[in-house]
DNA sequence: ACCTAACTGGGTACACTGTACGAAGTAACT
DNA sequence: AGTTACTTCGTACAGTGTACCCAGTTAGGT
């Protein structure tokens, strides 16, 4: 199910956390672990079979180490996951972009729909909260740094990047669902649609939803290769940064 | 977190389940339950707990009856889901609209909208193979309608359709999940903001994050009340719209 | 009236989950 | 050497979906 949730800890514990502040003990055993080698293990994990299969023991077992041994390095599951976020939006390459705010805001779209595909899990990972460490800091000043200075508000600047955010969260997450049914079903879409059609005949679907069955059948003989998502998101990203291309200009000059 | 999945079970169990074509047996005791009285509890558990409260043993508890027993009328959890979903998808109201297409289709995202936050759980449910029960059927017809017959191929009439419920998706998570970790955190944005600032000025990150900085005080400070969903769905919608009407007029009138 | 087939309810078991608790071992300071 | 801080990790608990099996119930056939 869709859902592990992030920033659900204590503010003062997960700061440390994301920021390293760490002190390090003079006294005892020396730690066997890093925060880092375990976050490293959880990425592994949640890459190659999802959010589902970071389980603690799973992490634990990749390091070699008991279940219980993660608590000294992390406070909780949640708290790992919060530093995951962290390090994999330290994987965006944030580039300098020449040209105006729109060929910027393109390039924060582009760089986000990488990090998505590269690292699927985070479609299931609600971000209501996000955890405040370094690399989700520079994350929120690139693309803030995008439209700053032509005229919009400090409230509509914000506005507008969670706007193109949520667009390729939302054009990804059916992109990479589509590829993951495939795989867990072990059937193409038309195949699925081949494998229903005779038991809906025989219900008599096609007179009760005439536009229903011939949409439905012209989409499963189109789409027998992988959906074409690429398409999709050109074109949406298209329309929406010509919405904001109208606030813009109405921004920089208003008619009343 | 985000996912349970819909249609992963056998085709033919399926649409009989959906469909509710299985002949009663004549032996043996008559059966306490029904499937619309099981799919009716597991719809008040999912309403109130979400889709992570939704378990067999919390279903069957509910009905005053064993776990074991819901797998006499259904085959799992999946089937279970995917007849959940037919059946909310019945609650639509399904209106027919005086007015063009573009009535019609802002229609059709205003009744969703109202149905994903009746059932925030469907926001947590990946549905890339609908389950084809006959509200499904229905409401893909609806939709479809709004765009027949204004010059788009059966393909583009698709798109058009998953491109509006995608937005509205996208649009009504974001506002539950803002909704919801209110409450799960018992912190408005404003009150969590403030929790941090003074470990993030420790950091020092003002210097580093200047427009994040600016921007996100000024976020925090703004939203204290419930984040204003209205106001972004609407703008966002009428965004979407304008995009569909210049695929429509390129359509009917081509240049080239 | 009685047998049997078909059916229903549900107990137990298995392999999972996150993590609280506490025992046992180790290293550095006094 | 004793104390203190720190490590690893086994066990336990309350959950999860559901496979398997057995006991009880009813209708049809004889």
């Amino acid at each position: 199910m869709n859902t592990e949730h992030s920033g659900s800890g204590d503010p003062a514990r997960s700061l440390e956390l994301l920021w390293r502040r760490r002190r390090q003990p003079t006294r005892g055993p020396k730690p066997a672990l890093t925060v880092e080698g375990i976050v490293e293990a959880a990425l592994r994990i949640a890459d190659a079979e999802g959010i589902g299969g970071m389980s603690m023991r799973r992490v634990a077992d990749e390091l070699g180490v008991g279940a219980m041994t993660l608590y000294r390095y992390v406070p909780g599951k949640a708290e790992l996951l919060d530093v995951m976020l962290d390090t994999v939006y330290g994987e965006l390459p944030r580039r300098d972009v020449d040209g105006d705010w729109r060929a910027k805001l393109d390039e924060v779209a582009r760089e986000n729909r990488e990090l998505y595909l590269r690292h699927p899990w985070l479609l299931q990972v609600a971000i209501s909260r996000p955890p405040l460490g370094p690399h989700v800091m520079a994350k929120y000043e690139y693309e803030l740094s995008a439209v700053e200075g032509i005229g919009l508000t400090d409230i509509e600047m914000d506005d507008t990047v969670a706007l193109v955010n949520g667009y390729v969260h939302g054009a990804v997450r059916t992109a990479v669902e589509a590829r993951q049914v495939i795989q867990r079903s072990g059937m193409t879409d038309k195949e699925w649609w081949l494998a229903h059609v005779p038991h809906l005949d025989k219900i008599g679907d096609a007179q009760k939803f005439p536009l229903a069955s011939r949409v439905g059948t012209a989409v499963g003989n189109e789409f027998e290769a992988p959906y074409d998502s690429d398409h999709a998101f050109e074109y949406g990203l298209a329309r929406l940064l010509d919405g904001v291309s109208a606030l813009v200009e109405n921004r920089s000059g208003p008619k009343d």
